[in-house]
DNA sequence: GGGCAACGTTGTT
DNA sequence: TTCCAAACAACGTTGCCC
């Protein structure tokens, strides 16, 4: 995720001590503070600058450092380990030039910075007190939001499974782990780890497979308590979960401690797992607070201006949401390390990084963020993709066996997800590490893997020419600009409101009739029409009828089967225009039976005038496939009979989406000068 | 100059 | 010897169209 959507930003150190910490737990401490702050590396070959080291060693320990349960762990001979463990391969030469490329763009930013210090930088200067002083007045510290983090979650659902991983040093993940038991973490082993890398750590470490159906499982046990708590709540992935305890503490006369102390109680004793949790005022620091007494304790920050600002004035920049290791190497570079940092170089924050982070610093040093708790809808989701990694791979059969097998995967989690995508996006890991991704949009939305192995394979062979001896690690496909397929059967698509859990949306679809994403909506709307009228369907007062929701469904249904064979038959015609081009020719898609909608109320669509279920995004989702309908019909129409044009992708093709050449050079990372120049010039047109 | 597509990056879990 | 993940979101930049 990025910075300035995200949920979370400020961020705050453990100063204020609350008294609402609970009992910690064991890892007693040596080094109390290994943590935050910019590593700079011990011995690492030399021949580098002293900034392109601390830069490489920052970026291979990185994450070892901000996470919990380190405490008690001698730093400097994990990381020890880690370096040497990583040097000579592939993986640490990449790094090493991704390194590089940061301690490039570290020194332009600090040349920078001396430039804008001799300038006349009054205008930066009242903007950003603008700009704080209107976010300090719209500051609200009446709301108790709490933020719930389960403690290494996958690791305690499998020591639930299987006792015996209880108390012994244990990881759960493959050639990475994913998270590790506390006991583990002792040894200086963490989350992302390289599995080899660990157990140089600790060698007695027992590694486990991730186990996702139980992880769900549990997630919805929990779920269910926190909705006894905050029926509005709001998960946030499988284990962290955002509530407004305000009304809670209220109707029950609670303080907010005391109710969180509850929950995690009930929690521990129903679900058998522990919890930390953060209390504030807003998200962003909420989820700071859950990080100070993990594992199995809570925080909370006082909902005081001063209390806020003074947990936020000594903070490691790091510990804020949204800033990870390289925007912390780059505000280490102008001199911003804690949040307090960022006051005085507020002048400076627009012109070096942008409007967008600039305000994204400014709030979180003023401890601002979010209040309003809300559980998404479910619909929100942006991509679907999958990806694997394995031994250096090259040779044209074996690239495109590996493609189709994607494409295979990629449509079994498109039936899951219950949609279709009109990009498809194809990535690619080169055996050096360097990652590379082509994308096509598809007009017509996709699912079925001949549909995405087709539309993908012309990326593939793009990349073959670009890279000759093309050899990767790894190969992922990914559908955006997603479309619902399925038309409901969860109320929640007609708008019939339901438990507000985004989980059941992805996981309880089993039946193939569900899954199976709609084809579009007929073209000649006036088949079912004709016929539900004749057949005497009720019809409300603008009109249109109202169809009992059985009827309602099989017409949708025929509708879908003209509109989908309507569409078949046009890109075939299309097709057939421009003969040849080999390859894999899978129907378009196999007609599949899909569920119906359950609403009776609708819209006219203002392209075919037909009726579409009363909901704003299934009637857009609608209209853009007329308006795509049409679109073929006028390339059909355009292209003479047998003059082709070149190469169209198949399905792909209304002129506005036909893919504009653009032989982007690939570089190594790094930003030229005059392209910085430019971004800021950019950037300083933003702010006010 | 806006809008959009493509691509690379950064960040989070 | 083996020898650094997967899934997702968001953003900045570039190039092109209108
Ligand atoms: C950080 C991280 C987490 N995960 C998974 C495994 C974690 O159990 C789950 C939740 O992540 P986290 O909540 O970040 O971490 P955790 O629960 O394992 O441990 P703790 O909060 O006590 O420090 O997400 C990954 O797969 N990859 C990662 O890099």
């Amino acid at each position: 995720m990025d910075r300035r959507l995200s949920d979370d930003e400020n961020g705050a150190r453990d100063v204020s001590q609350s008294p609402t910490t609970e009992p910690k737990q064991d890892i007693d401490t040596v080094k109390p503070e290994a943590d935050e702050g910019i590593v700079t590396g011990p011995a690492v070959p030399a021949q580098a600058s002293t900034e392109q080291l601390n830069a490489l060693t920052h970026r291979l320990l990185g994450p070892s450092l901000t996470k919990s349960g380190q405490e008690g762990v001698s730093q400097d001979n994990v990381s020890q380990v880690i370096l040497d463990a990583s040097k000579g391969s592939k993986f640490y030469e990449r790094e090493a030039a991704l390194a590089a490329g940061l301690a490039t763009r570290v020194a332009a930013l600090q040349t920078r910075k001396a430039k804008l210090e001799a300038q006349d930088l009054r205008v930066h200067l009242r903007n950003a007190d603008a700009f704080l002083a209107s976010l300090e007045s719209s500051r609200d510290l009446s709301r108790i939001i709490v933020h719930l983090d389960c403690d290494a979650f996958y690791a305690a659902v499998a020591a639930l499974k299987d006792p015996t991983l209880k108390g012994i040093p244990f990881a759960v993940g493959g050639s990475v782990l994913s998270t590790c038991s506390y006991e583990a973490r002792k040894f200086g082993v963490r989350s992302a780890m390289p599995a080899f890398v660990a157990r140089k750590l600790c060698p007695e470490l027992k590694l486990v497979d991730q186990d996702f159906p139980s992880y769900i499982a549990k997630a919805g046990e929990i779920r269910a308590i926190l909705q006894t708590y905050d029926p509005n709540f709001q998960p946030a992935g499988l284990d962290e979960s955002y509530l407004d305890l305000t009304a809670y503490c209220q109707d029950n006369d609670i303080s907010a401690s005391d109710a969180v102390s509850k929950l995690r109680t009930e929690v521990r004793e129903k679900c058998g797992i522990t919890i930390s949790a953060g209390i504030a005022a807003t998200a962003p620091l909420a989820k700071i607070a859950g990080n100070v007494n993990k594992p199995d304790g809570q925080f909370e920050i006082p909902s005081t201006r001063e209390a806020v600002m003074a947990y936020m004035a000594d903070l490691s920049v790091r510990k804020v949401a949204g800033i990870g290791r390289v925007l912390q190497c780059e505000l280490d570079a102008v001199g911003i390390r804690v949040c307090a940092d960022i006051y005085p170089q507020r002048a400076l924050l627009v012109p070096l990084f942008g409007d967008k982070t600039a305000k994204f610093l400014l709030t979180s040093y003023l401890g601002i963020g979010r209040t309003r708790i809300a559980p998404s809808d479910g619909r929100d989701r942006k991509s679907v993709g999958t990806e694997g990694t394995f031994a250096d791979l090259a040779g044209a059969q074996a690239l495109r066996t590996k493609l189709r097998q994607t494409a295979e995967a990629l449509e079994e989690d498109m039936k899951q997800a219950g949609v279709k995508g009109r990009t498809v996006v194809l990535k690619v890991k080169l055996h050096t590490f360097e990652v590379l991704t082509r994308q096509v949009g598809t007009h017509i939305p996709v699912w079925t893997k001949d549909d995405i192995y087709r539309i993908s394979l012309p990326m593939l062979e793009r990349l073959e020419k670009e890279i000759p001896g093309l050899k990767i690690r790894l190969l992922g496909l990914r559908c955006t600009h997603l479309v619902e397929a399925k038309l409901s059967v969860d109320k929640n698509f007609f708008g019939a409101a339901k438990a507000p859990n985004t989980e059941e949306r992805f996981c309880v679809c089993q039946d193939d009739q569900i899954l199976a994403p709609a084809v579009p909506p007929p073209e000649r709307a006036s088949a079912h029409r004709a016929e539900g009228s004749r057949s005497g369907v009720p019809v409300d007062e603008d009109g249109w009828e109202i169809w009992p929701e059985a009827e309602f469904e099989a017409a949708a249904e025929q509708e879908r089967k003209e509109e989908f064979e309507e569409l078949l038959k046009l890109s075939q015609e299309l097709e057939e225009r421009h003969d040849q081009d080999n390859g894999a020719k899978a129907p378009l898609e196999s007609s599949r039976s899909t569920s119906p909608a359950d609403d009776v109320e609708s819209w006219a669509c203002p392209i075919c005038n037909r009726p579409q279920p009363a909901d704003e995004r299934a009637l857009n989702e609608h209209i853009d496939l007329c308006l795509s309908r049409e679109t073929i019909r006028e390339v059909v129409r355009s292209v003479p009979e047998n003059k082709a044009p070149a190469k169209l992708e198949k399905p792909t093709l209304p002129s506005k989406q036909v893919p504009r050449k653009r032989a982007r050079p690939r570089g190594g990372g790094s930003i030229s000068k005059s392209n910085h120049e430019q971004s800021n010039a950019k950037r300083r047109a933003f702010f006010s």
